[in-house]
DNA sequence: ATTCACTTGTGACATTTGTCACTGTATACC
DNA sequence: GGTATACAGTGACAAATGTCACAAGTGAAT
């Protein structure tokens, strides 16, 4: 493990990137497969005809982005968006020395695998939910992984955010948001929204 | 290539099994990696609390089980069923053997890493459809996916089947089955659904 | 204190989906 | 032919969601 390490440190850059920018669009090819060290980077699926977006997963620190991965080994285009949330350090592995990686250490590939798996189960999530439960299950289980996520119970996000997030409309999710308040789930303000644990 | 298929018929056994019988259930730990080689496997999630279920992907010969890899090497209870949608062979690697096979072989992790890629990206499919689209766009797919897979116009399912795939109910699934009919896409039958490729 | 931009609330309405309670129809088997 | 049995159609209704058109609230800056 500490063999894969300085092989990385030698082969690879770090780079600090900015809030807010796109490091993977969809339809791009994949050049570099990075590795998140510090910060938060989400990723989304467009659809194909509209500009609409669904948030799929995060990828923290420790984490890889498993699409690059694999699009790199199959040499296709990428079938989501990654946009960093906060500003984030990552580890750019050059694509042609990625396998080369893959190939000398095991415990590389057990890595992939495990993210994979992590990721994977993600989608499972979201396709449960999506499959058998109403708008407010699913907005409720996004502000919970949310607020996990970042650490704190108080959320900085404007309805408007949270709709294209869950590819909703603005409208829905007040209402549906205004229905958790009430059942004494969440306190909203202007911007922000407080989880009230009980 | 050829040494690694000769390693795996040294390791592993051939069997055949029938039509209907579940291979994997959902919390069960993993034993065995599949590897099919005839037949049809239907993969499913099923709904945490009720019996529910909706039907990710199908695994094809020549496929193996992701889902079954990533729990091995997680050590983690499957979260997924399969089902053997027909008659069926498969090839068995035992669980111990399948990550001395990972080691020796790179072609092996490739593989992985392609099955990998593509039930991501069905996974993504249906995510999209499901935030995106109406029901009848999702029936729509599904029928065409499935009358590709069996390489044939002619799906011998019932509404009543085609509504537990989906995860939804049958007056719904009639509904709009009716409706593709008559804007011309399928033709309907009893237990019986005719796509019309135009 | 006023203004302005951003954010949130709201009522009305159309669609979509799920559910219930039936009715009608094929098909196979006797 | 008759009759089960599985399969499909249907009407009525409620709930969930999306959309439109505004109204109202909030907070920062001047």
């Amino acid at each position: 493990m500490q063999a894969l390490r300085e092989e990385l440190a030698k082969i690879s850059s770090i780079v600090t990137i900015e809030k807010g920018t796109t490091i993977l669009r969809q339809g791009e090819y994949v050049k570099v497969i990075p590795l998140l060290t510090s910060g938060l980077v989400k990723v989304f699926k467009e659809e194909s005809v509209n500009g609409n977006e669904v948030l799929l997963y995060y990828i923290k620190p420790g984490e890889s982005c498993v699409m690059s991965v694999t699009t790199l080994i199959k040499q296709q285009k990428s079938h989501v968006k990654a946009v960093l949330e906060q500003d984030s350090t990552m580890v750019l592995i050059p694509a042609n020395k990625a396998l080369e990686i893959a190939k000398k250490f095991p415990k590389w590939n057990e890595f992939i695998y495990d993210l994979f798996s992590l990721k994977f189960d993600e989608l499972l999530d979201i396709i449960e939910v999506l499959t058998f439960s109403t708008k407010n299950v699913r907005l409720l289980s996004y502000l919970t992984k949310e607020a996990s996520l970042k650490n704190t119970k108080v959320l900085h996000k404007t309805h408007q955010q949270i709709a294209y997030d869950l590819g909703s409309s603005r409208e829905v999710i007040s209402r549906l948001l205004k229905k958790l308040e009430i059942e004494g789930l969440i306190k909203l303000g202007q911007g922000k929204i407080t989880l009230t644990s009980e």
